[in-house]
RNA sequence: GUCCCUAUCAUCUAGUGGCCUAGGAUAUCGCCCUUUCACGGCGAGUACCGGGGUUCGAAUCCCCGUAGGGACGCCA
């Protein structure tokens, strides 16, 4: 049978890390299977649910490039087909109607609390004869088994055994008539021939009672992994004070969708000591029964080196590509100039974020308007524009403006000026970027061109004489 | 409170009874490389939650504690 797996967010929110993981996973196992990968918004609560949270989701799905087979579903538009099961249930007598208001409910609750006792649903309305209260629109309950356990073989807990006394008649139909996340979860899961249920462990408790309704309805169950959630690095559930929690967010830090897919990957999953996994190792080498089964705190730490090891390995068009929203957010223009390829290129090695790439690389694009203070204090000397100067007018000489012959002027600028690189490179630095941090001076001056190099220079050595 | 689950360095993890005086990665620190900043190289410290068993032998199996997480909605 053809492994089919889904990714089933509700609506109301971000897309956060967890559900990218989960996402993440299930996708990996359907491709590695040479499954089917489904998408499908679970949107029953129509409070809560709304149509920007759709977009995010759908947004960051994209932005990771977790391609799915089918959907996106929705199930505010499945409602009928809930009905229609819902009805099938009530006839066969695996569900009732119960008149309970909000109030009884919330007191029997408390009640129960109040007893130290587990809240649930006492069933009073299971198999009452008693008339119905006028006027009072019914809940519809599943009449859950009250004898026996419920088994389940986790693929990554193992087994899984929950009597059915710890179960109490959930509803399945709210009084509206709008059907409940495990009426609609069990439904479509059915319908849409789900094989393998990977999703958070905070669903665990629910699966038991979806395994019921499944049964009741005659259905196959499907395989069930139940993934440790992300804690924050306090080991507290994640959430915003943990910082950033949704996966658009790391896009506009400046993450690379593949370190991100890396880090999470990693976290509660391994394949012996490797680190740094591709898209196609992956989906060769995952396997659910690798999960781990205890939650792991997410460390901003190891993101980062991930982030910067990609910026570092992946092909310089590739960063570009990513890079386009970060330099138009950051309002750099670098349609003249050096080619950003090559930038990149250049400073790949000193940047652990896009954003820094960009904020570091503005230089190469735009005049430079100041000049860092302290580098100033420390590289600048009052025989500084007499060597610059003599640079310059190797520099000026070269016909061809590479990488060695401007490594060449400078070397002997230096030796003709009996003086070490120390003396002449900081403040040659300083002059062309205006700081103290770039790729080598060869580098930097060839991308930034002759003329603007000598511009620069020329510049800098007027402003030195005047500040003396 | 009740139920379910989990437990190796600060963090992510390897480890499925002898290969473990516990390996890798991140972070930290030190040294080297070096025209800056970085990159890189080398090295250091740091862990099997506690207690009982089982066994010739336990990080690995069992039990009990402890700690953490989750669930207990007409949310998903």
């Amino acid at each position: 049978m053809k492994v089919r797996t889904r990714f089933a967010p509700s609506p109301t929110g971000l897309l956060h890390i967890g559900g990218a993981r989960t996402a993440l996973f299930s996708w990996l196992y359907a491709r590695k299977t040479q499954g089917e990968f489904i998408l499908r918004i679970e949107d029953t609560d129509l409070e809560r649910s709304t149509q920007a949270s759709i977009d995010a989701i759908l947004e960051a799905m994209d932005w990771l490039d977790l391609q799915y087979d089918e959907g996106p579903y929705y199930q505010t538009k499945r409602f009928d087909r809930y009905r229609e099961i819902i009805q099938q249930l009530l006839d066969s007598g695996h569900a009732y109607k119960c008149y309970c208001s909000k109030e009884e409910l919330d007191a029997l609750r408390e009640e129960q609390m109040a007893r130290k006792e587990k809240p649930r649903y006492d069933g009073r309305w299971r198999d009452s004869t008693a008339t119905p209260p006028e006027g009072v629109q019914p809940a519809i309950r599943f009449k859950n088994p009250v004898d026996g356990v419920v088994e389940f073989d986790d693929l990554v807990r193992g087994k899984i055994t929950i009597a059915n006394s710890e179960l109490d008649d959930l509803i399945i139909a709210r009084s509206d008539g709008v059907p409940t996340y495990n009426l609609s979860v069990v439904v479509d899961d059915i319908d849409m021939q789900v094989t393998h249920v990977i999703r958070g462990d905070d669903h665990i408790n629910n699966t038991p009672r979806q395994i019921n309704i499944m049964r009741a309805l005659g259905a196959e169950i499907p395989k069930f992994a139940h993934v440790p959630m992300i804690l924050g690095s306090d080991g507290q559930r994640l959430s915003k004070r943990h910082g950033a929690v949704g996966v658009m967010q790391y896009r506009d830090e400046g993450y690379l969708p593949e370190a991100l897919l890396n880090y999470l990957v990693r976290l509660g999953w391994s394949h012996g000591d490797q680190e740094v996994f591709s898209r196609d190792e992956l989906v060769q080498l995952f396997e659910i029964e690798d999960i781990n089964r205890a939650p792991s705190s997410f460390s901003p730490d190891k993101l980062l080196w991930l982030n910067q090891h990609y910026i570092k390995t992946l092909p310089a068009e590739r960063i570009a590509e990513e890079l386009t929203w970060h330099l138009e957010q950051q309002k750099l223009d670098v349609s003249q100039g050096a080619a950003i390829t090559e930038v990149i290129e250049a400073q790949r090695e000193r940047a652990k974020t896009l954003v820094e790439l960009v904020a570091s690389s503005r230089y190469f694009y735009e005049p430079v308007t100041s000049y860092d203070e302290a580098g100033m204090k420390k590289q600048v000397t009052t025989d500084t524009p007499r060597y610059l100067a003599a640079v310059a007018e190797q520099l000026a000489q070269l016909s061809t403006w590479d990488e060695v012959n401007i490594h060449q002027a400078i070397q002997t600028s230096c030796e003709q000026l009996q003086v070490k690189l120390g003396k002449v490179g900081p403040a040659l630095r300083l002059a062309t970027t205006g700081g103290t941090s770039s790729p080598s001076l060869e580098v930097t001056l060839k991308l930034l061109g002759q003329s603007v190099t000598l511009e620069r220079i020329q510049k800098f050595i007027t402003y030195v004489e005047n500040i003396a």
